[in-house]
DNA sequence: CCGCATCCACCCGGATACTG
DNA sequence: CAGTATCCGGGTGGATGCGG
């Protein structure tokens, strides 16, 4: 059994089947209630702590919190600090985490098509 | 507050991005720790519940059979039983389902690039 | 304003035993 | 072979209180 990632496969089958590393890696990377939300949200432009946390309505301060932890220590957003009082923390999209916007907009088109639409 | 999914929005935030509905719906229907996997597996050929199984190595009858009941309600797969001893059942993607391979695709290429890269 | 620390509740997925 | 039924453990996110 060889792990990758929080899965674990057969040799034979990883063998057969190298593509699943990728999917394995991003699914890692965007496994989270809000991530994409988070990334998405981060498209237009750089936003502040609390912007975010009022536009994730009902989100808690830890869960947000250990969100963009997560989020920067994969390297997909970044984290700035204005040292002013009151202090200031402004997160903005890498690179990485740009690359991921492709993905997100394919997700928001394929529920646009076939979600419930709001009323 | 308004309901989306699993997700709670202030009015207001929904009005200003009504993106959110197509994310949100999209992230719906793959949460489940192995349903991009099941899809990305079913995308080649259709397969029996024993080989998707096998593939997953480590996952158990219970979960499986749970992950593709849920894929099976949100329109994905299609599930089709051929009345033998012992019996056969084979799942296949729907266009429903088809049209996920495309952001499959992406997270694959993205991990790719991004992951660790298997030694 | 933006966090961290702690504790807790819930649910997903795992394990096991049993069936048509 | 392909499930169902049941119980259980761990991890994620929620709630609260405190701190720079």
């Amino acid at each position: 059994m060889v792990k990758i990632c929080n899965y674990g496969f057969d040799q034979e089958v990883i063998e057969e089947h190298r593509d699943i590393y990728g999917i394995a890696y991003t699914q890692n990377v965007l496994s989270g209630r809000y991530k994409n939300l988070i990334i998405w949200y981060l498209k237009e432009k750089n936003r502040r702590y609390n912007h975010i946390k009022k536009f994730l309505s009902d989100i808690s301060q830890g869960s947000l919190t250990k969100q963009l932890r997560e989020l920067e220590k994969d390297g997909i957003i970044k984290r700035t600090v204005y040292p002013e009082v009151p202090p200031k923390v402004v997160y903005s999209l890498t690179d990485k985490g740009k690359d991921l916007l492709s993905i997100i907009d394919l997700m928001e088109s394929y529920g646009k098509r076939y979600g419930e639409q709001p009323k």
